[in-house]
DNA sequence: TTCAATGTTGATAGAGTCTTGATGTTTTAT
DNA sequence: ATAAAACATCAAGACTCTATCAACATTGAA
């Protein structure tokens, strides 16, 4: 039982869809204009239905937009049904498409699967991997591109992981530093920097470059 | 990149589909008896792809068996495609379901949608406002139209977030100075009308002007 | 204990950001 | 129409934060 945001043009499809899954004991909003709701609204959503061919915006451009903020999966549904509407849905950030006129009962079979999957405990992954290209092994501590291991030093792979773990989000030195170091050490903030810097250099061996510098704020890999 | 593993009793097909994601740098593991790999070793992977037809034990009873012991997510590609047999392997805890013959590049950018789906972080829905199509994250702290970061100083941007947080409301440029800069900072009012232009240059490069002068009061974000 | 690898520090160069004042442009009031 | 006031633009340089390097300290393994 979840909340299922649907977003389309189109009032009796909206209908169908919310009979349809109210039966299945969801709950389900619907919107014909997606400036009829904010982001943080849509987040509070376990999943989101999409239209694609709508007038002004359609559910392309949407998904392109919102994707970034959005924690929830999206699915298409959309009668263009051409490989190449399917590839490019699929890049965008949607999570899955459903071809109009569908199936009640796979389009339910789907929605399904996706909030158990959602459900679905993240395990500690023995690796995990970052922008599909390089991974980290959080068992043996080692970071991985390529099948070559980029050989890392304690402190140097800690921060690695810390930051490839939750990329996307800006750390402060200072962050950093009690992240990665235990309580009672004292060094100094600037160590921190040449951590970086030393990270940098060997990742520049393989003219990868996930760290970038936020200025005044920290650092973030991206 | 990822590591896939791919169980199939048709030799040849899985050549096919070793080759093809081989193509996209993915490291592929082939199979024809799931006898010949544990549990542990399956979840070693980023990703499985399960063909349902097998002598023996088929695709779907297998998933229902390993299904709570896999963390990784599942791809049915058969040629079974009707119905019932789509909305079953979904149901018993299969994440896709392809039908063959299958394109190429369907099947690639299905892969890519759950592997970065998997990548995902589970985060909180964000603290993000919509306003003019230009989202501003409260959290990550940045500005974000049509998906892309529109790069902003840390002063830029919170002149940004205080002025399109109370959209409609005019600024002094006492105002903004007060409610930006620290108590024991003193410089010139002049330098909030440098900052405003500034921010109004990046935005233009975007053709936003969301900033307006109000004559004799301020600015106001509209 | 010794040696090599790793970690820390401070000095300095470098890059990015902020501020300022001079100057040009637009708006308002007379 | 003109002057005054408010705002916009620009370039220079002041300022702040970051990157780099080399020297030194510490740790861990042989």
């Amino acid at each position: 039982m979840a909340n299922i945001l649907a977003i389309d043009d189109d009032a009796a499809i909206l209908r169908l869809i919310k009979k349809m899954l109210e039966m299945k004991n969801h709950t389900v909003t619907t919107i014909q204009d997606i400036k009829d709701i904010t982001i943080a609204e849509i987040n509070k959503h376990h999943l989101l239905l999409l239209d694609v061919m709508m007038p002004g915006e359609d559910g392309f451009d949407i998904c392109t937009k919102i994707r970034p903020l959005i924690h929830i999966p999206i699915i298409f549904m959309t009668a263009k049904s051409d490989e190449s509407s399917i590839i490019k849905g699929l890049s965008i950030g949607g999570d899955d498409y459903i071809i109009k006129p569908f199936s009640i009962h796979e389009v339910n079979a789907r929605i399904e699967a996706h909030l158990r999957r959602e459900a679905r405990p993240k395990r500690e992954a023995a690796s995990a991997f970052i922008d599909n290209n390089i991974f980290i092994d959080l068992e043996a501590k080692k970071v991985i591109f390529q099948g070559q291991e980029i050989t890392l030093t304690k402190i140097q792979y800690k921060i690695c992981e810390l930051l490839a773990l939750h990329k996307g989000k800006v750390f402060s030195k200072e962050g950093i530093y009690e992240a990665v170091y235990s309580m009672d050490s004292d060094s100094q903030i600037s160590t921190v920097v040449e951590h970086i810097r030393v990270i940098r250099k060997k990742f520049a061996q393989y003219n990868l470059s996930p760290i970038n510098t936020v200025w005044g704020v920290g650092y973030i890999w991206e």
